[in-house]
DNA sequence: CGCGGTCGTGCAGGATTTGAATGATTCGCC
DNA sequence: GGCGAATCATTCAAATCCTGCACGACCGCG
């Protein structure tokens, strides 16, 4: 092994987090979370919103601080989505009558078109990301995706 | 097609973003860039100073208003983060002599070993995401980062 | 030389999220 | 059956992050 000075070390191939799965996904999600977010202003919601409205679709919540430990927020974070959600009319709070420390969110009928609708929206995103991509390799994206998320409704924050 | 109520809606497939690559990819992406951020924390850099780095190492900028560009952000930030990156000895602020409102951002041999810190971070990441997907999924997941990302290392930011 | 435009910078403000404090309620345990 | 500890939702203040705007320095053209 030589000394390396720095014009030497220029030469080499670059040694950068480019070259990693986690930190090109990361740059790339960043950015689709934000692209997604502002696609979905003209319904007044946020992604946060849309992933609370997912949860409660796909298999529901006991209380609130479940919801928080399933979306990966602190439950005072989940007091405000909710708190929106409600003004929008698209949820409802009921005291659960077993525990009523707890309060139970129900999906309205407006919170399933509202969820219909940030789902509508998705999709164009996703057929626009198809335009640069090749159809096998989205289904290839699609399927690691899967993976990571445990393929289970359960977990939408992340893994660990 | 028969008028459906709310309980047989809540019998069909689920109607959610959770079907859709974009929304998935905006999920677990920040997700990921969290995470990076918090194992990042010990070098005392958050992924935006390592995207930063990146840029510069991979093609260089001619001023702060094309890295700003090219990140993806606002210049007031690029100044918030060169000034941060400058105090850590990562990088030196050179007037450019041709232009001399430009500033020249120089990666130093402290930036270029930090970047290789960086990128050891991402590369631990790495290999704890290989846990849960396998190899062949991994490889179909980094070539489909490639094809949206551009695979040109101009573009750190989102496409369009 | 002077004028419009560009660059970097400082700063105040908005948005987002968290943690601690509070009050209501429930549960374990005696 | 009752009391203390724990749990839940909520509020609030604070931290963080980022943007837009204003300002001063500087460039180049007429």
């Amino acid at each position: 092994m030589i000394r390396r000075g720095y014009r030497e070390l220029m030469a080499t191939d670059a040694v950068t987090p480019m070259g990693t799965v986690s930190f090109r996904l990361g740059l790339l999600g960043v950015a689709q979370d934000a692209l997604y977010a502002t696609r979905l202003a003209g319904l007044g919601l946020k992604p946060k919103h849309v992933a609370l409205l997912c949860v409660l679709r796909l298999r529901g919540a006991e209380s609130q601080m479940e919801l928080a430990g399933l979306l990966g927020v602190a439950p005072s974070l989940v007091v405000l989505l909710a708190d929106h959600l409600e003004e929008r009319g698209a949820i409802q709070r009921v005291r659960d009558p077993a525990d009523r420390r707890r309060q139970s969110l129900r999906l309205t009928e407006t919170g399933l078109r509202l969820l219909a609708s940030a789902t509508e929206v998705a999709a164009q995103l996703d057929e626009e990301l198809a335009l640069s991509l090749p159809a096998a390799e989205q289904a290839a994206l699609n399927a690691a995706l899967d993976h990571l998320l445990g393929r289970a409704p359960d977990r939408i924050s992340a893994p660990e």
